[in-house]
DNA sequence: CTACAACTTCAAGTGAGCTTTAAGTCAAGG
DNA sequence: CCTTGACTTAAAGCTCACTTGAAGTTGTAG
């Protein structure tokens, strides 16, 4: 059973104007076409959903392709999405150490009884600390 | 001692066009000036870290200016501050979540000894379930 | 005095990533 | 056949976050 864009933008949450951005851009193969609309194998929403996940972990379109396009070569072992993955790491586990420290100072501020604003910019110091030592 | 904003842009490592920048959308407070120039209390280099921090972990400038006015603001205890946290912290929580699927994903190419490209969407797929069970 | 670097402003340009618009096509229902 | 609604395209427009350019000012050194 195959999908319109409609289907697949409903399935998947992404707009329909999105997929065919993707697809201009080289990051959806293209298609198939039934009277000129185009009509997609329902896997591609597996396909869309780690798009949509890696793109929010920061990598750009262009990167993102790269990584697909190294997850779908056929050449294996796949040389450039283990290259891709030793350059991301790094960046990905400073990511993590950021995010968890950027939660530390929004707990802070959730259990926050401080009665000046000095006391809240100790505990972001605090929290800060975590980084830079 | 009053820095210039070469001296603030060298000490940061942030551009001083887009100190300017930050400046003209309410982001840096204005600084003192001496002959037309701005002079920044070395103070700044603080609020300037925290900013490219919250930055690096997905808050847009609007949200920062809000986060750090809120941290600012003469009314403790700090109700902005407060609420932005608890609105920001799921998400804060599931771009860890979701970083660290990726991480995953990224350990298993750079580790990856697999012959076809299926096994490795085999990896992929495992990594992923962490999100979505 | 001149020369120079570092600053100043304001406006326009940039690139990523879409979204919107205009004009047209297709298949199904009445 | 006509209408409706979901699709099609190409091109223009938009937001964000800066960056660049042009033209002028300031302070210091020679």
């Amino acid at each position: 059973m195959a999908l319109t864009i409609g289907e697949v933008s409903r399935d998947s949450g992404v707009p329909a104007s999105t997929l065919r951005y993707w697809e201009s851009v080289g990051l959806l193969e293209q298609p198939g076409r039934v009277g000129g609309k185009r009509r997609y194998d329902p896997q591609i929403l597996r396909r869309i959903s780690l798009i949509v996940l890696i793109k929010r972990v920061g990598f750009t379109l262009t990167q993102t392709k790269v990584l697909l396009g190294g997850l779908s070569e056929r050449t294996p072992p796949p040389v450039i999405w283990r290259e891709l993955a030793r350059r991301k790491l790094p960046e990905i586990k400073r990511t993590l150490a950021e995010a968890s420290a950027i939660e530390q100072i929004l707990q802070a501020g959730v259990r926050c009884d401080c009665l000046t604003v000095d006391d809240c910019m100790r505990r972001v110091d605090v929290a800060l600390a975590h980084l830079t030592a």
